[in-house]
DNA sequence: CTAGAGAATATCGTATACGGTTTACGATTG
DNA sequence: CAATCGTAAACCGTATACGATATTCTCTAG
């Protein structure tokens, strides 16, 4: 009598405690609840969950890993800060890899792709809720790369990006940022249609250093460094 | 009065427990000390140093970031498995990289550079302790993307090599390994020296594939998956 | 009123402790 | 004898506790 293991809510796999401050701090981070240089204290953020400061510490330590944040021995954790050359070079590792990832996709590229591409374009362009947007915008990309069947270089690029969700969301919020994004991906789905491999790649390389340039253009930084 | 802020050790940095935890598993992954698939246990490692668990977790945390170990919740640590296709991506990747890397840094490379890339290469091609080639073949590496002045690009083609250390230590290994590497290694430097951007790109680009597929020819792979 | 010493406070890093889950294995039953 | 069950041991995740370090405050000397 095989129980309908279908339907049974899979407890194994249930998110520990510091999985779960993990998505909690990272997602403070992206939205910009907590900005650049700011301290990240541990007792605040436990009594917050009710837990101890251990899952708390432990979530932090793979933010670490990932680069979002930094220990300061003894003085605490802080989210770190970019300065603006570090951000440009993101986003130059972020254009390499994704104008990569499309090269490799068109030739495998399907209609049902692109017309999921399509889907997400659109339903970007209809989006009026600004935090969004940078997610229905990765949803577009990401979906561009699947057709490459490179999961390792789409969870890179992923990485990569989540180091500049933050910033992401502030270029797409500047005037023109949604609509100019809107209308590069058109042109993009458009390389991708006519199996034009190299102007894809060009253009999402475009793409991807346009924004980071309007952003440093518009960013006014009085940042110590 | 500045002191010279440069070379003081900087006691504020000192490693913590935890710290020193992770370069040691670390290693351990890399050397082949710990094989994929093998556990760790948390209170073995504790015991090892004379800590609690604490510091272990942290860094196993860490290198749960860097894709190094996995968790299984209530059961314990193991060393992350790559499979075939996987390690093909990861090398891709970092032939993406590294090649974007070098196509960076011709136009700035220096005389200097040249020669110390020569150093290097010869120092590599000496060396007769299979334990160092690894090490060395990173320093020939990393020395021809200094002059592109990308940090963090480099940061990352450092991230992504130490996925694949300890399948870098078997290659070259590998009888021939590393005497075609440090053929490929003096071809690169050839074309490093005449500028010439686009064969140096494609030469690294070749050079890490074929480093791949020598390696996935030679690995007598018995694994699940 | 200011600079500096020293105490009080806040915060950190880690040890110890413990309940909960998984694994190993011998007992039990069909 | 194989399969299942029950129990004990091993191991994990997290709470509590505490010494160490950094920071802030206070008080005093100049």
């Amino acid at each position: 009598m095989p129980l309908e293991t279908a339907k049974v809510p899979n407890l194994g796999k249930a998110p520990s405690a510091s999985d779960i401050i993990l998505t909690f701090i990272r997602d403070a981070i992206a939205d910009g609840s907590l900005d650049q240089g700011e301290p990240i204290r541990q007792d605040d953020v436990a009594r917050l969950f009710n837990v101890s400061k251990i899952p708390v510490r432990e979530a932090l330590k793979r933010l670490e890993a990932e680069g979002l944040v930094e220990f300061h021995r003894n003085r605490g954790v802080v989210v770190t800060s970019v300065s603006d050359p570090e951000l440009a070079q993101i986003f130059e590792v972020r254009a390499i890899l994704e104008s990569s990832a499309i090269k490799l996709s068109i030739p495998n590229m399907r209609e049902k792709t692109l017309a999921r591409a399509l889907e997400f374009c659109e339903t970007f362009a209809r989006e009026t809720d600004v935090a969004r947007w940078s997610e229905l915008n990765w949803q577009f990309h990401s979906c561009l790369y699947e057709d490459a069947e490179r999961p390792f270089l789409v969870s890179t690029i992923r990485s990569v990006n989540d180091r500049l969700e933050r910033f992401l969301r502030i270029q797409l919020a500047l005037s023109q940022g949604k609509e100019i994004a809107d209308r590069e991906h058109r042109e993009i789905l458009d390389a991708c249609r006519a199996r034009d491999v190299e102007r894809a790649g060009t253009l999402v390389f475009e793409h991807i250093m346009g924004a980071c340039r309007s952003l440093l253009e518009h960013l006014p930084r009085i940042r110590t460094r």
